[in-house]
DNA sequence: GCCTGAAATGCAAGTTTGTTTCGTGGAAAG
DNA sequence: CTTTCCACGAAACAAACTTGCATTTCAGGC
């Protein structure tokens, strides 16, 4: 499933390097060197080998849903009925398929996944629920928050 | 506050180039050109003007939390006692000064927000704890999940 | 204390990519 | 039918990325 990667250690310059990335990873290398006390090239081979060690999982532009005409977004607490290990990976994997689900993550507590949608309207998203939930037969019940505000809204990991 | 975008329209175009930055903002706009039949100056012009006008919200390089040791999520649902404007914005304001917080929305149903943390440990969660919601007067309870599996963690928008 | 080797660095050259300029063509308005 | 306004593509240009290489740094062994 995922890809073997090579532990690595990170030093003081590689947490900055990242520091800079998660905020705009179209920053110039030689720009980064400078913030940095690095030449280009070091940058270069440090965000490399990040990035093939996993460090870095990805790079990608961040689109505003409300923008694309995809304004609510909803949180979704998901009680399943059994928890085999083979339902839990059938539930996994249909939720991750759906492409309006923006998040899925399988936790402990009084829920057992919650789930980050996002949707262009309530109708799109009673559609999903009937597709997702009560298609499910081993869905138990399920809880909806409805975002009125995305306060703050980000994948950035404190370094 | 939220900067005065201003708003407009995006064709068939402009919705495959953001399909692929999405995915992967590191790719070449020659390859983009000729993956959605365009020349690559058109397509860095769409680019730039889904930038400016906000469409484009940030370009970023995704860390994986638990290369950084930041191994642990935590969904948090607070409630909050009194829902005046004034605290409310109080809450938001706290909730998103603290680092440790990927995300923070605002919304309806059984809870007032809901939080998506990162740390290194539960000790780290704990004082946070402390620190946001004990040390918050108006914080009147607030619940706990452990994700066990970030199965599906993305910012993608369905397009 | 000195030597050695692995690893990382900086510089400079070469290559790819991003950006600007400019002339053209098509659609909407007059 | 003509004019205007955009958006486009081709090409020239500028900037950034990438690679090769000699040098430095540092840890471990002699």
């Amino acid at each position: 499933m995922a890809k073997t990667r090579p532990e690595i250690a990170l030093d003081s310059f590689d947490l900055a390097i990242l520091k800079i990335l998660q905020k705009d990873n179209a920053t110039p290398q030689r720009t980064i060197g400078e913030a940095v006390n690095l030449s280009a090239p070091a940058v270069q081979r440090r965000i490399k080998r990040m990035e093939e060690a996993g460090v870095i999982a990805a790079n990608c532009a961040i689109v505003d849903p409300a923008r694309v005409g995809q304004p609510i977004t909803i949180f979704v607490e998901v009680e399943v009925i059994s928890e085999t290990a083979e339902l839990i990976d059938a539930a996994k994997a249909e939720f991750s398929a759906a492409p309006e689900v923006q998040q899925c993550y399988y936790v402990t507590g009084e829920a057992d996944f919650i789930l980050v949608i996002v949707v262009a309207t309530m109708a799109d998203y009673e559609a999903l629920t009937r597709r997702l939930f009560f298609g499910n037969n081993n869905v138990k019940r399920f809880r909806t928050f409805v975002a009125m505000d995305r306060v703050k809204v980000g994948l950035t990991v404190p370094l």
